[in-house]
RNA sequence: GGAGGCGUGGCCGAGCGGUUGAUGGCACCGGUCUUGAAAACCGGAAUCCGUUUGCGCGGAUCAGGGGUUCGAAUCCUCUCGCCUCCGCCA
């Protein structure tokens, strides 16, 4: 949520520094609403006021009588202004690039892309017999993922791998609920304004978390720490459901996007003056495990149409596939600052007594499916073999990827 | 799914129709004492909104919504959450 304060004070201003993310006739339509709903509060409060100091019931029920109607009107405009208001996406930082993917500044390239190109992972997790979305969609519908033998093990390598390098950095390791309420994910901001995107529990009004920093980000709603609680670092793996609902023409083959997916975010709950920092630390985390991996990676500084709802800061990395040919995203590290808090009531009461919104970092550290993708891509060697990176062979329990054979099939 | 109980400030815990935003304890902050710390003693301090240059002033908040009343943390009602017992179950 944005400071409305800031909308108040100075709309020309606030509506330069959304970067193209909100019109400038929604920014004027809230100044509106602010107002008349500043009018109606202080005619209410001032009735209020009123009905108080007086014991004589006669009168005390005709003053009741107006500040009802009084109160209508400003649950009302409230209600409007609160609407509008709640699907005004974060102010982006000041040196974030305004437009769109075009206007993605490439930060650091890790290496030299490869000339030689191979076959896709889809076909190699085909040929394997380890990647099986035939099957799947005999059991579900399209694009959700069946991993079978050593597809499934290579995911759960992967999975062990990344919470191990992240507890490393200091991450930790949290379990959460894969289904939450309507306040949780209105919380981190997938809600209102992307209804369509989430999985709904219709006989339960709950939905199926999008990414695991659902859960996390609302681990301390209407909290307030002290100030030298913070900051506070968790990891959350958990699988991610999305409907990706619009999105039927770019769901493309493979892995790549799918309804269901594991990742494992990193999310923190820090100060204000040392959230900067922090994401320059969460994107190093990612680099340091794909750089353990053997990836080619760059990280690149998203511009204000490119990022999250609730982000004011973004850095995608991007791992080189291959087979694909392409650079694919496998993290997304946001400093969302107080917009999060807002939404979710987490504050920090200072030393000197003041409160302030905490900020929240959110990273995915990383997305498995895709680095499960790259992987097959990047290592698949002449021989029709891939080998296993030397940072997965205790997790694997082997050193190459074989093909999937049924047990009972088998003998 | 059935029966019952409970939700009060950062935490614990009183209050169950009338200056109670709320007694008390713990934790916290400042001070006295001490070489320093602890203990003890004294003092301070809830949050949000509106208004004001500021002191301040007004309003709201005892899970949330609605209601009764001149007046509600206290009564009624619905919703949500938690706990206990029974049933079912990984």
């Amino acid at each position: 949520m944005v400071d409305i304060k800031k909308i108040r004070q100075n709309p020309e201003d606030f509506a330069r520094r959304l970067k193209g993310r909100a019109s400038r006739s929604v920014i004027d339509r809230i100044v509106v609403l602010d107002k008349s709903r500043r009018e109606n509060l202080r005619i209410v409060e001032d009735l209020r006021a009123r009905q108080k100091k007086i014991s004589d019931s006669q009168s005390a029920r005709k003053i009741k009588e107006e500040r009802r109607r009084k109160e209508e009107e400003l649950k009302r405009v409230s209600k409007e202004l609160n609407g509008i208001l709640s699907e005004i996406p974060n102010v982006p930082d000041d040196d974030v690039p305004e437009g769109f993917e075009d206007k993605n500044e490439i930060i650091e390239v890790s290496g030299r892309v490869p000339e030689e190109k191979g076959p896709p992972h889809w076909e190699i997790g085909k040929m394997l017999g380890i990647v099986d979305f035939e099957t799947a969609s005999k059991m579900t519908t399209s694009f959700w993922p069946l991993l079978k033998g050593d597809g499934a093990r290579l995911e759960m390598a992967l999975i062990n791998f990344f919470i191990e390098e992240n507890a490393k950095s200091g991450f930790d390791q949290i379990c959460v609920p894969y289904a939450v309420n309507e306040k949780a994910v209105f919380g981190t901001g997938q809600l209102p304004k992307f209804a369509d995107d989430l999985y709904r529990l219709e006989n339960d009004n709950l939905y199926l978390i999008p990414t695991g920093e659902v859960p996390a980000g609302n681990l301390f709603r209407d909290k307030i720490f002290a100030e030298d609680e913070l900051p506070l670092d968790f990891q959350i793996f958990s699988p991610c459901f999305r409907r990706e609902a619009g999105s039927w023409g770019k769901l493309g083959k493979g892995l790549v996007r799918n309804h269901q997916f594991h990742k494992v975010e990193i999310f923190s709950f820090a100060k204000p003056e040392e959230s900067d920092e922090k994401l320059k630390n969460f994107v190093s985390v990612v680099c340091g495990i794909l750089e353990k991996l053997g990836f080619i990676y760059r990280v690149v500084l998203l511009s204000s149409g490119e990022m999250g709802f609730s982000a004011a800061r973004t850095y995608d990395i991007e791992v080189w596939a291959k087979g694909m040919n392409r650079w694919l995203e496998v993290s997304s590290c946001s400093n969302c600052r107080d917009f999060q808090a807002r939404r979710t009531n987490t504050r920090i009461k200072r030393k000197s007594g003041e409160i302030v919104f905490a900020h929240t970092l959110n990273g995915s550290s990383v997305a498995v499916g895709r680095v499960f993708a790259a992987l097959l891509e990047n290592n698949f060697g002449e021989n029709g073999e891939v080998p296993v990176p030397d940072c997965l062979k205790k997790f694997m329990g082997k050193d190459r990827i074989e093909p999937f054979v049924a047990t009972s099939l088998a003998n």
